[in-house]
DNA sequence: CGTTCGGTTGAGCTTTGTCAAACCGCGTGG
DNA sequence: CCACGCGGTTTGACAAAGCTCAACCGAACG
């Protein structure tokens, strides 16, 4: 994993050559520590800048003119904040914080010149996004056509797939640092019903919660319920350019 | 527009070489004709190809298990169908047309040469899918946020808008190839909502409807309803590596 | 020890879905 | 030219899912 997080998550897709760790490294050369619930990146603003998440959870989110909000994303350790916009002037959403987190801003130009220096990186980032579009879609297949319960079931799943990736050894159960809000939010219910959801997920012994942590009990009746299939977080990487060195 | 569709898409977004354009046709050298209502590519299917949708209207779209079916995205003349599939095996979502149309296919590997031969086509390869995660990105806010009336007006407003970027000469109405049942699908909602609500907009004088053509009557009001924004469609361009030289 | 924040619970209400019938426009075949 | 059937839309009565509001609880924290 080295000190750079984002090396960790890229190479899970292919192993780097020194100099391609080199260049990913050098994003992150500036580290900005920032607390729980703070804003990182108010929708609107210039977006100058990428964030790499070493620590902590994020979410991009928007806030609609009635005072709702949906919550678009949620970020994990590893990921990059701000990419969805690179064609856009100025930010669509604001990326805030959930928990206290590790960040590093690098300028959107630094991701050009990558580009010129590696191909291989070039289509790396090709396939991030390729990777958060599948996420949405999914996100869009529950918005539209699942109950509460089953919403809840399917976003703890894909969680936990997308925690297992960077973290082999993680079990079922994961700190989740998120209210019930939030919950809601990313899911388009109110906090009230996210309650009375994880209630009946909790009686039927499929989820159980402590702390802040939660634990899937029953994986296999989770995945039935909420039609949960984890191709689209499973990526095909033969296609990149270049062989890998080291 | 010369003969390529996907040509005069790109050159909204900048002005291309005579070289760029050369490769951009080349991915249109083959031309298919499909009829209305059929399947372009199945769920699951390699994804060894993309297409090019010359004419007509298509959508991607996932059924579950229980029947419902999503639809995930509707692409419009000019649009590149399977690029979101581009770092996956198999198909995540079947593809299908809601009209006759023309599809011009072209193998994935033609891509891979084309990043090689063009720095600024790799950047609008980039842009392009920036601009789909955008949209997937509002569809979500639409789904989670908003009620059945404010989806279709935001729904349509963004047809609108997206048609208008091809054809300039565009009024406030246009032919709509979607039955409520496939708006009620892609907005998560059913047809007979979408009965109901659409009855109440027309009551409301917002839009109209008469044989497959839909007009906007009211913009204004129809964007304050549906807290339209259309930030979220107009991309920056001027990241964009390399001079155009014609 | 009081306050705040998140979670839970209940009662009543609103929005949307379900089911079924009727309707409409249109193309087909007689 | 008409009758028919078909796909899509509209309408109505009713059911269900989810929302609102409000009270309450418990843990964390100053």
């Amino acid at each position: 994993m080295s000190g750079s997080c984002i090396v960790g998550q890229f190479s899970h897709y292919a192993a780097l050559s020194d100099d391609e760790i080199k260049l990913l490294e050098s994003l992150e050369k500036n580290e900005r520590r920032i607390s729980a619930k703070s804003v990182i990146r108010d929708i609107g603003k210039p977006t100058n800048n990428f964030f790499t998440l070493k620590s902590g959870w994020a979410i991009a989110e928007q806030n609609l003119p009635d005072g709702q909000r949906q919550i678009i994303d949620v970020f994990l350790p590893g990921q990059i904040l701000g990419l969805r916009e690179i064609a856009y002037q100025s930010g669509l959403c604001t990326y805030s914080t959930l928990t206290d987190a590790v960040l590093c801003p690098f300028p959107k130009t630094d991701i050009t010149k990558l580009f010129e220096q590696s191909k291989r990186l070039t289509d790396l980032f090709f396939l991030i996004l390729a990777r958060e579009q599948a996420t949405l879609t999914e996100r869009v297949i529950n918005l539209g056509r699942r109950s509460a319960t089953e919403k809840i079931a399917h976003f703890l799943l894909e969680l936990q797939v997308r925690l297992k990736i960077t973290n082999q050894e993680l079990q079922n159960s994961f700190r989740l640092p998120m209210t019930q809000r939030a919950i809601g939010d990313t899911l388009g219910m109110t906090s009230v019903h996210v309650s009375r959801s994880m209630a009946y997920l909790k009686a039927e012994r499929l989820v159980r919660k402590r702390g802040g942590v939660i634990e899937l009990l029953d994986d296999a009746a989770l995945r039935e319920m909420a039609g949960f299939n984890l191709a689209y977080l499973q990526m095909d990487v033969s296609w990149l350019r270049g062989a890998a060195s080291g």
